[in-house]
DNA sequence: GATGAATGAGTATTCATTCAT
DNA sequence: GATGAATGAATACTCATTCAT
């Protein structure tokens, strides 16, 4: 039915969808912008993706995927610590560049930003609290719950490098988890909020000055 | 009018509208809330602050303004630059938890999420730049400029603090903006997204500690 | 502010809803016609209505109840029996004859029509069953009840009548609640659905025919 | 095509509408449901049966030409006026109670309830007559007056009854086309609004209660 | 013949903003 | 000056129907 050489019409439609979610954020967009734009009917859109938020969330679900491959794979390919946390964040940073407006929506709009909900790890279960009187409907909570554990599984891979560093006596941090949220944070803002510097930098060596001024005071036996 | 005794209309008004922004986002407010909880009239609202969007900046600049004082001050006590930081980053820290559902926002807006404009600064003059064809409208520019330089006034504090560091040698960092952009953004989003281990944290010792890990691999002479 | 010779726009709005709710039906009938016809705005008639459901139920509860203190006043002023059922089915028949189309909808659509669900009493209290596997939501449920105690707000004056007959021994009903649904509906049913031999007839004539068919039947000393 | 062994596309569908239409009524139903309960596909579904509407008039159709034959056959059973009434009464009350939701439908249809018009015979001819200013399309008004006849169907074997009876000086009515319509319709609201007395009752015990009441009441020779 | 992917007109509902009183 | 009744553009979503394969 559909030719392998053209693209399906959930292709276009996500493709569609990356653009116009990428300019105007979730809640300014229009679904009738992205059909317009994919050249197809409403109800198409519709038969694919069921509502506005499956749609979105299947189109980070969908580039996350990949990206946490990667994110491993070059962990794994790493020969020892620094060589690791370079390579992470050499992925780190060239996925966030390329993807940049629609990452900033799953950190800021989608978790936590548009409803004053949080969400926390507690023993390992997620759970979603309010920071305000009202609580969140259920639907809402999964969703909140969903991002964040997408988010997650980007972070943890560092997390999960950090905390073996130290194991091993390589690193010395006060709070694994804290420090860990700190430097994949940082990195990410200075992404989203580019300036003078970074602009004529390649990501390799943005990684490369990220990890060495973190291991450089982190770091056990530094001279 | 406006009776000392009574609190006046519009910080009335300015009072509703930070619970109701905190508790919903910008998206998602209704000016209706806004207007039920301060107790006024709607035309009320549109009298004092124009529309939605003014209503919501006057809300941040004016709580900005005083924010910036407390951080200068706080500065300004300290008496090396270790205690200028850790002061910076106490006031910084307590602040941005107290505001974090508002404050995540501005840094929303700032970063380009709800139309995928970025502000640099072009030699000391804010530019708007789209990462995408279509143009921002220039009354969409000057919004984000407003935001930019709000953010800014946070943050230039910090930079100059860092700049004198570096000046005096006190400081070694690869790229100074760079730097202070990393450390800033970084604290904010672990108050943005909290977990557990910051839960039972005072925020002078959040404090502390980050601008120790800081220092211990930043500063110079660090035997 | 409204002035006391024109009709309010709430007024209004109801007057178009019963128009274009009687020519079409519930499910048929749009809030854009109703508007149009009504001469007012969109948001209007959800600021006075809620919804479309609460805009039809508005509608028909402000009728029913000064039709139930009709019925039950003119049933208050019979002398007898005989009297009293013949007062309450011409006032039943001028309303039913006037709203037809109105009370269609609440006799078919609204109870059991539009989703296989019906309304018992069980001990005093309304129980919605569905006839079906799927439950309906607790918002449907409340839903139809609502209309079938509307409709039990003018059924249980006869079914009061008849109970006094049947204990003062004037009637003889081998089911009390069977038989005044068979001739409450069966009355109702002639007017929804009129025929050649009705035309002509006045209301009053129509009422004394029907209560001397019943009772020259059910009466017990009928020489 | 259709093997014997086999139920028929046509069938299946049908079987499925019966449970979807009596499930959601009419305007609530989607053709998604029955094709899927059919197990065919969507095409099937129009190039057997047109439109929706085509497709529900069929199913009930079909029904009702069996129900039709055996309301003949019971009264035709009879040896007396009596006796064919109860036999008629008895058919009707059984299906009724298992079709009562599709059949509801058609009864509201019928009565005007989705259009605001209604059918009379004219000189044995149906007229579709407007309640209100706008005319039914050519359309609408072939399918109200199909609907109409369906019922007559049903009716007029009673009514045919009923005429026999005061022809033969049996039956003592004052409009013997009314009082079918009372009775007939009487019964069937009875069935489509459940109470708790005819929970536990047989069919052709209720059937024997209404033609008792009735004639009791209406037969001539009564001591 | 049979299919089901694609469609888009149609609908209820929301909410920032205006303006007559 | 203050108000809040009125507005209508904008938006997510549904579903009967079509038609290319």
């Amino acid at each position: 039915m559909q030719n392998t050489r053209e693209i399906s019409k959930s292709e276009r439609i996500l493709n569609a969808a990356e653009k116009v979610f990428a300019a105007h954020g979730f809640e300014k967009d229009t679904i009738d912008e992205i059909m317009a734009l994919a050249d197809v009917g409403k109800g198409t859109v519709y038969k694919y993706f069921g509502n506005k938020e499956q749609l979105f969330y299947q189109l980070v679900e969908s580039k996350n995927k990949v990206f946490v491959a990667d994110l491993q794979q070059a962990v794994d390919q790493g020969r020892n610590l620094k060589d690791k946390l370079i390579n992470f964040f050499e992925v780190m940073i060239a996925f966030y560049e390329q993807n940049a407006a629609l990452w900033q929506i799953i950190c800021f709009e989608m978790v936590g930003g548009s409803n004053g909900c949080l969400v926390t790890m507690m023993s390992g279960k997620p759970q979603v609290i309010s920071r305000f009187d009202t609580e969140p409907s259920q639907e809402e909570k999964a969703q909140m719950v969903r991002y964040h554990l997408l988010l997650a599984s980007e972070f943890s891979i560092l997390q999960r490098l950090m905390e073996e560093g130290v194991a091993s006596g390589e690193l010395d941090l006060l709070d694994t988890e804290l420090s860990t949220m700190f430097i994949f944070f940082g990195v990410a803002m200075c992404i989203f909020h580019p300036h003078t510097a970074t602009e004529n930098m390649e990501p390799a060596e943005g990684a490369r000055q990220t990890v060495d001024r973190f291991l450089y005071g982190a770091i056990n036996n530094k001279h």
